[in-house]
RNA sequence: GCCGAAGUGGUGGAAUGGCAGACGCGACGGACUCAAAAUCCGUUGUUGGUGACAACGUGUGGGUUCAAGUCCCACCUUCGGCACCA
């Protein structure tokens, strides 16, 4: 069969019957699948993107065939860092590069023949989308939820310019090799941690993996101690965070961030310290959060001169400045207790500080550092106490002495949204020098993002340097005013955009309240582990402030959430330019068609898992293709004669209600290779029953035919269509239902057992149906290989599972 | 470093604590053919044995259990994430 010349023609009618078209009359029976949309990069299709949406789309074309209305919608994330990265290298304009490259890639996803809903398109980056993203920021603005800080940023010195992450290689600018530096910024947030105690709980609620449950977790990250009050020499008090006060009585001295306010008061109380402070603030500035945190790393600190007071004791400690305290965990300053912390031991020691143990090990032999929960010593009246019980009366004693109290904290941080640079949507927002912050009208959206914009690096956000966009009245007062030059973070997109796909051409507002609670939860989100713990953060929280201000129902965007293996090179690295393993998808589509590839995909690898590209399967698929179209047109070459059901016809039933059973289980757990087998396992039954069966009783053979095309359908949709026109019907496939297991098939007089005598298999036995465990072990010791087994033994335990297998412990 | 996973034949991968290796690929043998391709039928974890069979076998080392790839502890290796790649 040509594949390409079936794949178009099928293509052209799903596309002329709107078939793939979400049908609002049957809202009540929605399934919303969704895959998470792709950035439009400039190559081709990825094998990563076949491996996310073709399976997906089996999947929900099953749940079609199953009788859902099935909503899959597909669009772009189209904004972000490597179109303008590509810009400044190339001097294509962002714009055009993404309008290209989201041509290519739609033209591509369409031949992929998935059942997307291309009505619903969206794209990130049209002024369409954006409009609403915006809206989505003035809603967060209008609740308190976005508010204004100074946060870190790193900056090259030589290029003037914000850098990602990404963009720095071992501190150093990926572009010119200076020393990078965090710089203070400041910069819009949300405030995702006013939902951090909400997000942890609701986790409960959904379907999701477990790791990516505990991924998130440990990302939001809650611990419950408390807070601790030490007042500075310089009359400051601080406040510092600690799991353990019932180590209160061991604080050695009293370590804060370099970015922690206080270093500027130090400062000034110490003059002779200040040269030594800066340095160390300074040197602090070029290592990354991952380094400092890294137990691991050698710790580094500066004495900053000053003193502060014990709550308890009265005595006088030291204030540390160390980077192993990071200034956006806690308060950003900690209560350093040598004895019975890892990092502070390792400290105490290179700077030779005290090291004052107050907890001794229950029954056995202290060494430092002790962190576990232990006995108090040298703690005063709380001596003796242990684990909770210390630290919850040394909590009261604090709090009512106002020096202290228990505290929650999280190590989940606001998130940050400001980014300095031209490609993304304006935040919409103007400054004036008399109103200060204001938020654009609503009605004045969008705040259109200007085409000629220089973007190549200034050492200011790129929109800064646009006279006509900066440039504006206030919106309350009319006076000159100037806009925000910065542009949302990528993740703002695509925090909201499932609800914007059911109704992406509403010019209204971003979505209706109505159609959103139809529509939502989605049913089954499909993508990557990667976005475990940022994406699938704030796309949760995104909806439970939504709901907060009403605009929404529910609280969860996903009530199901699988992701999809990756895709390695075949030599086992993941695939990149740069190594030269990047496997091509388009290389195996030219040649066996789509129907083949996403087969392969399927068979070949563990969906969850993914692997090692690897295409010496691929050949075998269009094998099996060729099988089935051969079986199928015999078929129709059969008279439709009947006779009686005999022998050969109840195990090809008996094969394809198997078959049916567990397609059925497995495509609902993404387990697509295991549903391939079974549907394998039934092509050869038919093909081995072919002959007996088919001549008596065409017929019969006809319709078990006509269910392979049925069960086959979502795996291979443009062959299905093609081969259930061959058999002679006028009607799409997927209008079908998908067969169901008759379990009457299923059901066998005899069962196979395995026994064993002492845990050994020894043979294997043919047991009826419906006996108890006491005739199954009757039969098993008068089997014949088993009895000499039990020749002058007792019997001491016998173990019977139904079904599977016998155990005889004879001794 | 921290958080989260994964490790099974020559190979991709199957196995609600219950017969390890389903279904494929490859290899080997056979049928068809002048021959090849295609197709069809067998065999195929390793070792020993003509054989029935036996022993061993799921990264390494321990443990729980009548029974462990699966559960527990420790370790090794690889992968994902670590807040401005998306």
């Amino acid at each position: 069969m040509d594949m390409k010349s079936v794949e178009s023609k099928w293509q052209a009618k799903w596309e002329k019957n709107k078939q793939n078209v979400f049908n609002k009359k049957n809202a009540d029976k929605k399934w919303y699948v969704l895959e998470m949309f792709s950035y439009p990069s400039a190559a081709n299709l990825h094998v990563g993107h076949w491996y996310n949406y073709g399976p997906t789309d089996s999947y929900a074309r099953f749940k079609k065939m199953q009788g859902y209305e099935v909503f899959q919608p597909m669009g772009f994330d189209s904004f972000g860092l490597p179109a303008e990265n590509y810009a400044i290298k190339t001097g294509v304009h962002p714009q055009d590069s993404t309008e290209k490259n989201i041509a290519t890639m739609e033209r591509q996803l369409r031949n992929m023949g998935a059942m997307f809903d291309w009505s619903a398109e969206i794209i990130t980056s049209h002024e369409d989308y954006y409009k609403w993203t915006q809206w989505l920021f003035l809603q967060l603005y209008k609740k308190g939820l976005a508010y204004r800080k100074e946060a870190l940023v790193n900056w090259c010195p030589s290029c003037e310019t914000v850098l990602a992450n990404e963009q720095v290689i071992d501190n150093k600018c990926e572009r010119c090799s200076s020393q990078v530096l965090r710089k203070d910024m400041t910069q819009w947030f949300f405030k995702i941690t006013d939902y951090a105690e909400e997000l942890l709980d609701d986790l409960d609620t959904i379907d999701w993996p477990e790791k990516t449950k505990l991924m998130q977790k440990n990302w939001i990250g809650k611990s419950t101690g408390c807070e601790i009050n030490f007042e500075c020499e310089t009359g400051d008090t601080i406040t510092v965070f600690t799991t353990r006060p019932d180590t209160v009585f061991g604080v050695n001295y009293i370590v804060i961030a370099p970015e922690h306010p206080l270093v500027e008061k130090l400062k000034e109380a110490h003059p002779e310290k200040a040269e030594e402070i800066e340095a160390y603030v300074l040197y602090a500035a070029s290592a990354n959060d991952i380094d400092r945190l890294s137990t691991g790393r050698e710790k580094t600190g500066v004495f900053s001169g000053a003193y502060a007071t014990h709550p308890l004791t009265g005595k006088q400690v030291p204030v540390y400045l160390a980077d192993y305290v990071l200034y956006s965990y806690g308060t950003g300053a900690v209560m350093a207790v040598a004895a019975h912390d890892e990092r502070d031991f390792e400290f105490a020691k290179k700077y030779n500080l005290p090291i004052t143990q107050v907890i001794q090990k229950q029954g056995g032999e202290t060494v430092l550092p002790f962190t576990e929960d232990g006995i108090l010593v040298n703690s005063g009246s709380f001596d003796g106490l242990f684990g909770d019980e210390a630290r919850d009366a040394i909590a009261l004693h604090l709090s009512k002495i106002g020096k202290g109290c228990k505290k929650v904290n999280y190590r989940l941080r606001d998130w940050s949204v400001s980014r300095q640079r031209y490609w993304g949507a304006p935040i919409p927002v103007v400054h004036c020098e008399k109103c200060g912050v204001v938020p654009v009208p609503e009605k004045d959206l969008p705040v259109k993002l200007p085409y000629d914009v220089e973007f190549r690096p200034t050492g200011k956000s790129p929109l800064a340097g646009h006279e006509g966009f900066m440039n504006c009245t206030c919106p309350k007062c009319g006076a000159n005013a100037k806009r925000d030059p910065d542009t949302l973070d990528t993740f703002v997109c695509s925090s909201w955009y499932y609800l914007r796909y059911p109704e992406s051409n509403n010019e209204k507002q971003a979505f209706s309240k109505e159609i959103a609670d139809k529509m939502l939860p989605v049913d089954v989100y499909v993508g990557g582990s990667e976005h475990a713990c940022m994406h699938l953060l704030y796309a949760r929280f995104i909806t439970k402030a939504l709901r907060d201000m009403g605009y929404i129902s529910f609280s969860e965007p996903f009530k199901r959430l699988v992701h999809q293996g990756i895709i390695l090179g075949p030599d086992g690295n993941r695939m990149s330019k740069s190594r030269g393993n990047v496997v091509s998808p388009d290389k195996y589509v030219g040649e066996y068609g789509s129907d083949i590839f996403r087969l392969y995909l399927m068979f070949g690898f563990s969906y969850t898992e993914g692997g090692p590209w690897n295409d010496d399967g691929i050949k075998s698929i269009a094998k099996f293709v060729d099988r089935v179209e051969r079986l199928v047109r015999k078929s129709t070459e059969l008279p439709a004669n009947k006779a009686e059901l005999g022998k050969a016809e109840k195990e090809l039933d008996y094969v394809k209600n198997y078959a049916v059973k567990n397609i059925t289980r497995d495509v609902e757990m993404f387990s697509f290779n295991t549903s391939l087998a079974r549907l394998m396992e039934y092509v050869n039954a038919l093909q081995k029953y072919d002959n007996e069966v088919a001549e008596k009783n065409g017929a019969f053979y006809k319709a078990c035919v006509e269910d392979l095309i049925r069960m086959l359908a979502p795996f291979a949709p443009h062959l299905s269509e093609e081969l259930w026109e061959i058999v002679g019907k006028k009607t799409s496939v997927f209008e079908e239902d998908y067969p169901v297991c008759n379990e009457a098939a299923l059901v066998k007089a005899e069962t196979e057992y395995a026994v064993q005598v002492n845990s050994k298999i020894k043979t294997k036995m043919m047991i009826a149906e419906g006996l108890s465990d006491e005739e199954v072990i009757e039969l098993v010791k008068a089997n014949s290989d088993v009895a000499p087994l039990l020749e002058g033994k007792s019997i001491k335990k016998a173990i019977v599972v139904k079904g599977r297998l016998v155990n005889l412990i004879v001794g």
